[in-house]
DNA sequence: CGGGAACTTGATCTCGGTCAATATTGGTGG
DNA sequence: CCACCAATATTGACCGAGATCAAGTTCCCG
């Protein structure tokens, strides 16, 4: 099953080969995650959601959409990886609110139709854009979609209360040890070295840390024999079992 | 218009006179906050859903559902105000992580049925309890209360973006100058002084912070004569915009 | 191979945590 | 109504995790 791009919204760094780009999607990579709300999507009422998706592209560190920005779409990833972010105060102080990809829906807007946060392609990013409106209306006729959508938002909010408590409560080794384990869930693949993907400074503004207080945790994981470093970028797992006790807060 | 609560589910500690108190409900109340679940919930369907709640009442710091116990029912609170709380590691770390007061929805389960979180009565608290299966199945029948469900939860999502960037990216005294805002809307009333509620303990849980810190955060902000205290739970708000500064991470 | 960005490491400082000693408050019973 | 007691809050002294400032080092990428 395929669901075929019509009318790509014009977007700011779109290549032509980017427009040009076979004009249909493997469904299999709509299921990676979210699978909640990418079933109704793909099954019921397709005809309708499709007429106002369009694909789109992003390179690598450039903003998919900006807080208080006027929402005008929704963006289902299909491939990459997206921080969403919020400025804090007016000196520069910034935090990585969710890491969201493939399958993942970003860019809900807040009430006032704007959208809440920043939304960053951490790597070259392919997303189906679902206009605002229409996802709306869509919502408003369509039972299951409108369930998968609150069960999919549900998900979240306890993601982001676990976010919370490890903002909120842990060490920095246990932070970053967090944020380790969830990069390889992440990856929906659970041999093999992690890709971090992410600089020190955006584990950083992700875990509520200095930069050189994330480098200085590798370091201590590393130094217990939890992990190794192949490349900055690359982690590989040597004692699972120990480094999710760090990561939950037990020694 | 009135909702009827019929077949009251037996709660610990539940109290006779809760059971006999009287069998009405004033509309008003319900409409207080989350206006988007409350208005479908009470305009439609309505008979279906009622028929499925019951009123319950809790003392203060009583729980009214622990995380991990099966899910079996939502409580739209009608009185008092609510702590929603996780716990952190196996050394008594617990993050709270929202605060509900009248009209909103708290005890969402889990993807596997059972409660993330554990609800805290802050204060007495009533609330209408709601069969989870039932909820659900409203949800699949009418269509515009799973719509307004699904705006709730989004808008949860936005200020869990918020207490996010509070707890990873303020100082101490930036996130007491923003519980004290915060506490100030959650009284919805913008005039006279601003009761906490939670113990010097619980607001650190709720900000990440020790209590001591939070009690230097309160006295810092006394010798700036941005607050006054009256008794350790009231709050005099002398310089409003620069509490807001404050609490937003401008000094 | 050169240059710049990202990372690591070290030295020092500071905010908030920890431990401990009062002070205050609120609730209870005489 | 008041005295007492336990729970809560405040304050002080000290410590330590993480921030800050400042070099170096490594890693890309042109």
């Amino acid at each position: 099953m395929y669901v075929q791009p019509i009318k790509p919204i014009a977007a700011q760094g779109v290549t032509l080969s980017a427009l040009l780009q076979p004009a249909v999607l493997p469904y299999d990579r709509c299921s990676g995650r979210s699978l909640g709300v990418c079933a109704p999507l793909c099954n019921h009422g397709l005809a309708t959601l499709v007429a106002i998706a369009g694909q789109r592209r992003w390179a690598e560190r450039q903003p998919l959409y900006r807080s208080d920005e006027p929402a005008q779409a929704f963006y289902k990833i299909t491939k990459g990886i997206v921080a969403e972010a919020i400025d804090v105060g007016d000196d520069g102080r910034r935090q990585i609110v969710a890491i969201r990809t493939v399958g993942d829906l970003c860019g809900y807007p807040s009430p006032k139709g704007r959208y809440a946060l920043t939304g960053l392609a951490i790597t070259p990013v392919e997303a189906c854009a679902f206009g605002a409106a229409q996802f709306d209306a869509h919502m408003g006729r369509n039972i299951e979609f409108a369930s998968a959508v609150a069960d999919d938002l549900s998900e979240r909010l306890n993601q982001a209360a676990v976010r919370l408590s490890v903002v909120g409560r842990l060490w920095s080794v246990e932070r970053v040890a967090h944020f380790i384990v969830e990069m390889r869930r992440l990856a929906s693949r659970d041999t093999g070295p992690v890709e971090l993907h992410l600089t020190r400074q955006e584990i950083g503004d992700y875990l509520g840390l200095r930069l050189e207080t994330v480098s200085r945790a590798f370091r201590d994981l590393k130094d217990m024999r939890v992990i190794a470093l192949t490349g900055a970028d690359m982690v590989v797992i040597l004692d699972r079992k120990r480094l999710s006790e760090v990561a939950s807060g037990r020694f």
